[in-house]
DNA sequence: TATATCTATCGCAATATTACGATTAATATT
DNA sequence: AATATTAATCGTAATATTGCGATAGATATA
């Protein structure tokens, strides 16, 4: 026991559950504001600007890049992320939907 | 160590992702889901519903109602939940805010 | 080539999450 | 009053997450 029952499942709820969770962190939700921030995208710099040690942001941005949200290319010696496109106007719009779906009413309790 | 830094976070940050995690959880989800669909609330019918234990979805339900985002209402013998309207809304701004702020542009890696 | 710079990964410790059976509490029904 | 129904909570086991120091790997510079 202990394991999120992934089988119970659909394909969707699975999907946006992993991004969602892949967001749920502060430090994440700061890389991803200071990388829409900077547009050009920073690396090491993340480093400094949040106060957490170098291989917990490299942590981090691997938890971002696992579910494709953000895409990294080598630079000489550093690595510029930035934010995939594709993957965040998807996820964009999979919240859309959930929250779309939604009409206030009454009804309730 | 092991624990979220949270003093060097926004309140913002905190919050946001504190909300995201209730929902990066595919069970929540599909209650969400649920409680939507059924407009009216349901409660004891979710346990039906998903095939987890009666244990398990009051555990969901205790997370989704510690951020906001949900509300029960005892009604006899059973508990009724549904969306809480004004933290739903909330949310739902929040997300816009954070995805509205990104701008596509070929400056990057 | 030697050295500096930058990032990824490993290994570990602390803590959090997920799931469930068993029990408790509270309201209905008989 | 006794019993059934429903949901919350407790306790526990398994697993996942978070954070960091240390190390390794890869590219630049002297």
């Amino acid at each position: 026991m202990g394991v999120t029952k992934s089988e119970i499942y659909t394909e969707e709820q699975n999907t946006l559950a992993n991004q969602l969770k892949a967001i749920a962190h502060p430090a994440r939700i700061a890389i991803l504001q200071e990388l829409i921030k900077a547009n050009a995208c920073i690396c090491g710099d993340l480093v400094l600007e949040l106060g957490l040690a170098q291989a917990t942001i490299s942590q981090h941005l691997k938890e971002l890049k696992k579910v494709g949200l953000i895409q990294g290319t080598i630079e000489g010696v550093s690595v510029c992320y930035c934010i995939e496109p594709k993957a965040w106007a998807a996820l964009q719009n999979e919240l859309n939907k959930l929250f779309a779906s939604y009409k206030v009413s009454n009804t309730c309790c």
